[in-house]
DNA sequence: TGCTGATTAGTCAATATTGACTAAGGAGCC
DNA sequence: GGCTCCTTAGTCAATATTGACTAATCAGCA
C-alpha cells in the first residue's frame, strides 16, 4: 500500500493529471521509488475505482482529454489511515543488486577488485548528485538525507570488502 | 538480471529442484530478495528456455515428477558474464516503505512520535534477529554484514528524526 | 493402524509492471 | 510556411509477480 499512500499524499496537496504526478515523483521522490509512467497510470485507475480519487476530464485542443485527479472524502480517510499504518510498521528493503558479492570467490582477486572499484566510483558519483539535487521544502528533505545515509553505508561496506580482498591477495 | 544471476549462482554450486532453490534463498539470502515460490519457478522456466539450465525429471512415488536443474555450458558462460557485469555496476535501491516520513507534517507531533517509536522497535528487533541468524560460510556472510549496516543506518536516521520531532514539539 | 497437523512440492488465475509505441504541441531555424 | 527535434501526455501488449490453492508425504501419538 506504500505506492498508494504516495499517490494520495501527492494528489492531496494539489490536483494533478497522470503525467504531472509521475514527473513530481520522479523529481522529488526518486530515492523512494522508480515509479514508471504506465505504473502511475495503472495505480491512478485503481485508486479511482476504489473511490479514493475522482477524475475531472479536461479537454484542450485536439489532444486526448487529460484527467485531473483529486482526493475524495474516502480518499482523505484512506490517506490518514495508510499514513499512520506506514509510520508504525517497519518493512525491510532488499538489496538484490548486491548479490554479486555472494559469488566473489568465483572471480580472480585482481579482477574482482577492479570491477568493485568501478562500482564504487558509480556509487560515489550517485552520492554526490544526490547531495547536489534540488530539495523540496518540508519533511521531503528528510528522505534525501535518508538516501544519503544508505549510500554512505553502502560505500563504507564496499570499502571494507575491497580492503579484505586486498589483504587476501597479499 | 540480478535474480537470474542469483539462481545461476545457487544452481552452479549444486543441482536442485525448484522448492530447494526457493528454500535456500529464503534461508541464506533473505536480505537480498524476498523471492516468492511462484517467481522462483517462473525464473527457472525462463532460464531453461534460454538454454542456461537443464531439467532432469526425477520420479519418486506418486508425486508429480520433480525437475532437478543444473547449469549448461551456456549457463556457465552467462553466469561468468552476469557476475562481472553485476560487480562493476551500481544500481540504486529504493525505500518506498519510508514514504510516510514525507508526510509527517500531516500527523500531530505526539502521535507521529508514538508511531515512529513503534517502527523503531520493529527495526531494532529486525537488526537483532539479523545478527543472530545462522551464517553460511564464505562471502555470503558479507551480505549479512551489509544488511546490518543498512539497518543501522536506518536506525540512526529514525533516531535523528525522533530527536527533531521532540525539538519541534517543545 | 488410523487420525491430525506440519512439511514438501508445485500450479494457476488474478494482479502488477514495463518497454516500446503513438501523437499532439511547441521551439528554433531557414 | 515547412522542416526537424524536443517535450508533454498517454496507451497497450508482453512480461513478471503473487495470493491462494492442490496434493502427496511425513511425524507424532493414542
Amino acid at each position: 500500500m506504500d505506492r498508494e499512500l504516495l499517490l494520495l499524499g501527492v494528489l492531496r496537496q494539489q490536483g494533478m493529471h497522470g503525467y504531472q504526478v509521475h514527473e513530481f515523483i520522479d523529481q522529488y521522490l526518486a530515492s523512494c521509488t522508480d515509479l514508471k509512467k504506465p505504473t502511475a497510470y495503472f495505480l491512478l485507475d485503481k485508486l479511482a475505482k476504489a473511490g479514493w480519487i475522482t477524475a475531472e476530464q479536461v479537454q484542450e485542443g485536439h489532444r486526448p482529454p487529460r484527467r485531473v485527479y483529486r482526493l475524495t472524502e474516502q480518499g482523505e480517510a484512506a490517506y490518514q489511515r495508510l499514513l499512520r499504518e506506514n509510520l508504525a510498521a517497519y518493512v525491510p528493503a532488499y538489496f538484490i543488486s548486491d548479490i554479486g558479492v555472494a559469488f566473489l570467490d568465483d572471480v580472480p582477486g585482481d579482477e574482482a577488485r577492479a570491477r568493485l572499484a568501478q562500482r564504487r566510483a558509480a556509487l560515489a558519483a550517485e552520492l554526490e548528485t544526490a547531495q547536489a539535487a534540488p530539495v523540496h521544502p518540508g519533511s521531503l528533505q528528510w528522505l534525501v538525507e535518508h538516501r544519503a545515509r544508505h549510500l554512505q553505508a553502502e560505500l563504507d561496506w564496499l570499502d571494507e570488502i575491497l580492503k579484505r580482498l586486498a589483504g587476501r591477495a597479499a
